[in-house]
DNA sequence: CATGAATGAGGGTTCATTCAT
DNA sequence: AATGAATGAACCCTCATTCAT
């Protein structure tokens, strides 16, 4: 599994092949497929443990405020992938990759499905939460929740295919602009 | 070249070999390599004349009205896939995977660098003109451009990725919401 | 013909495909084929001129002097080819190679006998002429015009393979002092 | 290994396809590639191991006599290929297009450089042996060595290229009357 | 659990040649 | 006489996968 993180940073999806993983790893390709029949299922396991791990990660937002606008801030940065962090821009830019081709495979869309369902109703209670404590004014939590998380999801590609380092950042401050300070001009 | 669009759309980038290529306009590889020497610059001339088209799908709008607020929906719109269009969805899903796949390739970065561009200009300059005649309140046109483009390619990207077919129209409402009402608001 | 022997040249043996000689022709493959049925054609004929010019070549050697001993070290020099002239190493490496190439295809053999035979026969009458006039002690004049012959070729082939760009010089005075030497040494 | 050596033998250098290699073995394209990454390494290594033989064979002469004349005669015996022999024939004249065709690759030259500077310097120290014990007259022994190389491997080059089989036979008697019963003379 | 050897399908590309004009 | 378009075979090489040990 680290192996094919790894790879899949260094060298991409394309890059992405058994014997690129085993010499990561240090063994032999037929070890791999001891432990994995085939291609697709290493892969199905990969993608199950990363978004595992992401779940584990929004859960953590919670213990650390209380306070809704907070909240969406620390939301929104998890997706921030900083310009100076090359490996995790690497990575997101693979994974983007990896969901791509994988779309059309029966296993990889019910678990992209219900990680993305998970992440987004995480930020809609978010939303939902500050709604109803008087912080935000009234919207539909999933409609401004799935607004948010386009527009991170869209930034980091064009960070993907387009290299400005920035535009993850610049996206957050969009968001804090366009969508935090409408939800709380009321105040 | 209509093969290709039609391999990408049916295969997708993985499938888009030569001779899917081939078979698909229904002439032999060496044909296709009598046109164009490699495979990339097949792909580069392909990419070219998409984006080209493009660009002047763009001008068509600053002819059909004068309204502000009317230009940037039009504008919108222009990004968002119907979902019953099938057929756009698998090519826009496969224009996302021509680009991931070709990001790192000199000639590729620059052709969608100057695409972007020209796109994300023309959607600022809108913004700006309707701040200047006081339609819009102040903001920074570019920031508010990127925003936008950012949340239909994600919800381009999580309709290719999941397959929730509505995304670009919810997309589409999101920005109208919190974007261009909150643009309009000081009226 | 000349474009033929000009890529053979620069391209070697190896690169004498018939798009680079059109290429370096400046018309299409089609009218070469319209000429030259095959390309083995081609080449037939470009080796039948080029194994002509050769022969005229030999004959100017006899007018040029009378003495046995001149004549042979002129004819020496024919085939010696000079450190700095990387264009004629270049031609006799290629024509080597085509030597070596199509000596199993039935026209070319034929040719290359011929033209084989020719220079050594030339060769042969000059020794032979020496020992009549009592220049060269008596001697095989076939078997001497061979060794001449094989050394001279070997050094060429010892150039082309590995480099040493004097080879032929000093195979001539390894011929002069072993073989010329040793005909007039009665003297 | 055996295989490229066969398959070289009966199809030359232009036969030595991947797929010819395969088929002699036995075995897939797929399976050579296993073992040697391409198809320059495979025959790299094939040269190497041949050439490494031929060093082989040379050492035996040391130890088959003392005497300087003998050991010349036998030095060059050891490339002169009997007109009988067909097998070696062709293999000499494939070695001979593998060695054309591949110099102006690094690897093979350094190769083919140390291979040739070994076989020169072998028989060349047989000539200075001759002479230090005054059983050859002074020459210098690297021109003379050269000669005798030059001499033989014309002689296989014409016996490739125009069949004539006994070529390097009368090229050893050659030799033998021009160069060896001149370096006894003095005797 | 672990490996090296082996495989077949397919990848992009190049070649001499032919055909229609 | 001359061309661009088209072809099929063959090129080297890579891939995920399997098999015997």
């Amino acid at each position: 599994m680290d192996a094919t993180y790894h790879v899949l940073c260094e060298e991409g999806y394309a890059g992405l092949t058994m014997r690129a993983i085993a010499a990561e790893a240090g063994t032999s390709k037929s070890l791999i497929h001891y432990h994995f029949d085939t291609k697709e299922e290493l892969l199905l396991t990969f993608l199950e443990r990363f978004l595992d791990r992401l779940d584990e990660w929004l859960v953590e937002i919670e213990s650390e405020t209380d306070d809704p606008e907070a909240r969406l801030l620390a939301f929104v940065d998890r997706f921030v992938v900083q310009p100076a962090d090359a490996d995790r821009q690497a990575f997101w830019r693979a994974v983007l990759e990896l969901r791509l081709q994988a779309a059309h495979q029966e296993g990889f869309r019910e678990q992209l499905k219900a990680n993305n369902d998970a992440i987004r109703s995480a930020l809609a209670s978010i939303i939902a939460d500050g709604i109803e404590d008087g912080t935000f004014r009234e919207v539909d939590p999933e409609t401004t929740a799935d607004l948010v998380l386009d527009a991170l999801e869209g930034a980091r590609t064009r960070q993907a295919t387009l290299g400005p380092e920035e535009a993850p950042l610049t996206a957050r401050e969009a968001v804090r602009e366009h969508v935090l300070d409408d939800l709380v001009r009321e105040e």
